[in-house]
Order: C-alpha cells, then structure tokens, then sequence
DNA sequence: CTGAAAGCGCTTACAG
DNA sequence: CTGAAAGCGCTTACAG
C-alpha cells in the first residue's frame, strides 16, 4: 500500500525545496530546465497528483457544484442531473448532490452544510415544502454569502437569482390548445396541490385555453390530487360523473393511472378520452397506449443551468453587477397515441 | 454582502488567540467558562460555522463519498444513489456522484480525479466498456492508495474488494422456474451481450433452469440485443419464428418492448406468451399488462453498499485485515399480468 | 487559563 | 536559479 505522495515528500527526497518542486510541475521558468525535469520525471514515476482539497483551500474555490433536488428516483430530474453533470464535467467541475426529500429541514440541512466551504455554487429545485411554507431564508442567506444559486423547475419569486424554467402556463395552454383543436370540448384537468408553484401555472394555462376557445371553465372538471396511492378511486370518480372526452394531466403517473382507469370502466383511449400529460418520461413512451406529452427537456435545463452556474463563477470578480437571468427553455407536444 | 466569518476574525474582534476561539467552540474545558461563553454567543451570533475544506484538509478526510455510475437516468442506479445517500446522510456523509456513461475513459478521468482527496471511499458500478476491456487498473490503483472501494451489481471477481450484488444466477433460475411452473415450455431468453457480467449469469440461471426440467436447451431461443434501438426487428423475427410460449428478459426495456410487438403480431400477453423481466422499474409497473418482475432491490443494494463502506471507513486503524465481504441481497418475483 | 507554534498540502510573492 | 516565508482555515500538543 504506497499511499499518495505529496510535494514534501518529493521534496525531500529529490534535496530541494517544497517551492522549487511545486513550481517545477507547474513548469514555471523560473526553475532551471533541469531540475524541473528531474522533478517532472520523479513526480511522473511516483504518479504525483496535487491535492485536490488542498488546492481548493488555497484558491478558495472547490470546482464542485451542489445539487439539490426533491428527489432522484423520478425520471425528470434525473435527466437534469444529466444534464448538469456532462457541461459541469467538461467544465472540470464535479457535482455533489443532496436530496431534500422533499423536506424543508432536509433542504435546509443540506444547504448548511454543503455552503461551509464544499461547493461554489449551488443548483436546486425547491422542496415541495419549502413551497409550501415559503421560508426561503436559507437561500436569502446562502446568496448574500456571496454564493452563486441557480434554480430550476420549482423556483420562487421572492428570491433573486438566475433561474432556468420552462413556460409551464403557456405549455400548458398549448397542451388544452391541441385538445380543443381536435375537437375536445370536455376536457378535465389532473393537478397537484396549489402551493406547488408549477401546479399552479398549468392550472392557469389550462384556464386560459378554455376561455379563449369560449369553452365554459368548469371547476369540477379540477381535480386536485394529494397523494398519488389514493388517486385511483378520484379519478374513477370523474371518469363515471363528468362526461369528459379529454384529460390533460400535469405529469404523466396521473396520465397513465387514468388510462387504465379508463380502461377498466370500458372507455377507449383516444377514441372516448384523449389524454395528455405534462412532462415526457419513460412511462410515457413506453405505456399501452403511448402517451402524447409536453416535453420538458430536463437534460437541457441541466446544461443551461449548469452553463449559468459556472459562467457566474468563472467570472466572479469581473461582473459584480448581478443583472439575473431567467431562462426560459422550450417544450414542444411529442404526439402519441393517447391523442388522435 | 457578507462573507462568511473565520476563527481568525472572530479571534481579532475579541482579542484573544485563534487557539482560544478554537478550543472555546469545541467547549474545551481548557480554556475559562467566562472566555468560553463570550466566544461562544460572538460565534452563534454571526452564524460561524467550520470550514469543511480546512477540516477535510486537517483531518485527512473528507466525509464524502464518491460514487462511479455507468449512467443516472436509469431507474435501477436512481434508486441505489437514493439508497446510498441516506445512509451516507445519517451518518454525516456527503456523496459526490460521477457518470462513466459507460465509457471507459471517463471512469477513469473520473476516479482518478476524485481520488486525490476530495473523498474518503468509493462505490461504484462497472461501465460496460470496463468489463468489455477488463483493464481494472484505476481500481487497482485506489485500492492500493488505501482508499476503500466498494463495488455493486455490475463488479468483476479481478478486484478484491467489498461487493454488494445480488445473486444473478439463481434469481433467473427461479424466474424461469416460475415459468416452467405454470406449463411454459418454448421460453426464450432476451439478453444482452456476453461481456456485461450480469447478462452471462443470467444466462446460466436460465439454462440451468431449463435443463433441472429436463427441457431441451436450444440455442436459437437466444437472443442477444446489442442496441435497444434496433430490437423490435430482433424480436418480431423471434416470435415469428420460433413458437415460444414464454420469455424471460433481461431488463425491463426488452419486455415492454416484446410485449408491444407481440400484440402487433396479434399474440396476447400472458395468454399466449407469458413475459417476466429481470429488474423491477417504473415501467413494468405502470406497462399494459403489468410486468411480472424480478425485484431487485436497488435501495437495499445502496443501503448496504454504504454501510459497508462507512464502516470500513470508521474502522480503519483498528482492523488492517482485509477480510472482505460480499453481500447478497435477496431477490423476489413480483408477480403482475404479463404471466398467469 | 491563554497563546504561540506546527502542521494538513498546496501556491506564490519576495529575498538572496 | 533556488528557497524561506506567509497564507488558505482549521486543530492540538506544548509552553508559559
């Protein structure tokens, strides 16, 4: 077991200083042509590799981003991860990544511990509690540290800070759109709870679709669903009392879970119940029917949100100005069998 | 905008030594109760918290894990990483993930640069080009730095390390067993190509099962899929050809996808071809029919992986004998609608 | 009871 | 051309 060597140790065995040896590897002119090669070829043999915390402690900057997400067993924001990982890897910076599971103390937690020096930045997408409680002081605070945050997806007004987000309203509006212009009129919406701020959007959209295509906005057809286990039974309840011919679902566990309901009650998707979920995963490709989706191209909001990141923190000193960007990424309808 | 604060600023505003603001945070009983107290409400009241690099830099150890996946936007690894992390979370670790993408070159570049400090120990997973070449060298290499590495599912008998996997062989056996069981006789086997590790012990799970019953083991009934993109073509051919009655495959994405080309072909699943898919994901659950699936407990196998190697990490000075473990995660049939 | 010093592994301005 | 010193932010054995 050779463990890693260090300069001192080359140092010392070579007989020079510490400083002609740290200064060789970096090649510097300074040290004469032969001893930097005598260094070089010694620290090649012993596969001399500097160290990567003590470099970060001397430059103050780690090379590593923080991620924190509500969770990573979801297929969207694993493909953000994706995303984030290959622009911060060319980049040469690593990721590390925490998981809030949702919760605010989790989110908090995490927050703490990593702005102690491990990250220079953070990218995140809030907690759905965090959302719910609107307690955004470990963000504020972060910030005003003088860390760079990015937000994605789920993000706040209440903080400043460069954010990248699709248009969930007018994604939204376009999804109801396509179900309107094929002929739908009925069309029920499958939501979350409010306090999620893109539930919220794409219930605005949806609103907004109907009304310009003068089609009565029915509040009932508003399905508010809390836990994604109990949803069956509510669904099935809308499908039996509301005579809809189109759902439109903000992601696509609810889509699916309402074309199997359908389903069973002997309703034909699309023929009797065109359906269209909110962001595209491998459920939806993969499901009998396929499912037509508003894509939500997490890879690409990984590497705009990483791209902002890094730019941020590579010129740090340059732009004092905080002039925060909000990108926002385009979706498109990925036509499937689930509308005709 | 303000800075983080340091034992050095706290020590220069009360005028005493960095020692004393040191000692006093850590409530030595060295230094006075009264010097103690003062420091103590300066450093709650500027929110001073440690510095993690300097504390990695100064204790030699990070508190962080790394973890080497061939990809992220796969259900499987999403839950070993989810399953890896809490652990690690409990115990105060960080974890710091890396994507090989399957290349080689970038498991490598990856280890390699996580490896000159910035954490204690990794897990990971074998890329396939890694097994395809079976070059383990950087593994080697960290091994011997003294860096406890801990490999899961996709490991290779060529390094001695800690393992966690699952048994591959036997749990194809009991799926194809459980084929046998209900009258199937004609089973194909959908498989990977051979270099991948899993996939050839799959394969000797499945042909001994056959053979245990005294069921002829044809070659043809196996197909090796290089490219997913390409497989229905493969598969169509299979069901056209070869009047099976049952298939067993080795992950999810195939059986969803014979399943869809069986029905094309006008054959309904499980009447006439029964279908069990190794790996239990987001997509047998959710598929029409459900996917009869071997589970294979992703967080379980993160769980484990983590606490061996927490504990290794732990335990370092005291038990330099390297006794090895290999743990063995149970595995179960999770029976849907794809078999009768 | 308090503080100066050494050290973790590096870099770099400065002296010689 | 080479090296001693200071410093990044911390801890701790040791001196006073």
């Amino acid at each position: 077991m050779k463990r890693k060597v260090t300069l001192k140790q080359i140092a010392k065995e070579l007989d020079v200083s510490i400083s002609t040896v740290s200064k060789s590897l970096r090649n510097s002119p300074e040290i004469g042509v032969e001893t930097r090669e005598k260094v070089q070829a010694f620290a090649k043999f012993y596969n001399y590799k500097p160290n990567n915390i003590a470099l970060s402690l001397k430059n103050r900057k780690t090379k590593t981003i923080g991620i924190i997400i509500p969770e990573i067993v979801h297929h969207f924001f694993s493909t953000v991860i994706n995303g984030i990982e290959h622009v911060a890897n060319e980049n040469g910076y690593s990721v590390i990544i925490c998981l809030s599971d949702d919760s605010f103390d989790k989110e908090v937690l995490n927050m703490e511990m990593l702005a102690n020096g491990s990250i220079d930045g953070f990218i995140m997408s809030l907690s759905k509690e965090t959302q719910f409680k609107a307690d955004f002081h470990h963000i504020t605070e972060v910030i005003n540290q003088g860390m760079p945050v990015v937000m994605f997806d789920r993000v706040t007004n209440e903080i400043l800070c460069d954010k990248v987000i699709i248009d969930d309203k007018s994604a939204a509006y376009e999804a109801v759109q396509s179900l309107i212009d094929k002929g739908r009129r009925r069309i029920a919406l499958v939501t979350t709870v409010d306090y999620v701020s893109v539930g919220k959007l794409r219930t605005d959209g949806y609103v907004k679709a109907l009304l310009d295509n003068g089609i009565p906005f029915d509040e009932e057809l508003i399905i508010k669903i809390e836990d994604v286990e109990t949803c069956e039974i509510t669904i099935s309840q809308l499908l039996e009392d509301k005579l809809i011919d189109a759902v439109f679902a903000v992601n696509e566990l609810f889509a699916v879970t309402i074309i199997k309901t359908a389903n069973k009650r002997g309703l034909k998707v699309p023929e009797d119940l065109a359906v269209i979920a909110f962001t595209d995963g491998i459920i939806s490709k993969y499901s009998t029917p396929t499912i037509t989706t508003v894509s939500q191209s997490g890879a690409k909001m990984g590497n705009k949100a990483a791209q902002i990141l890094i730019d941020r923190l590579e010129n740090e000193d340059e732009n004092e100005d905080e002039n925060y960007v909000t990108e926002v990424i385009e979706t498109h309808l990925i036509e499937r069998e689930s509308t005709d």
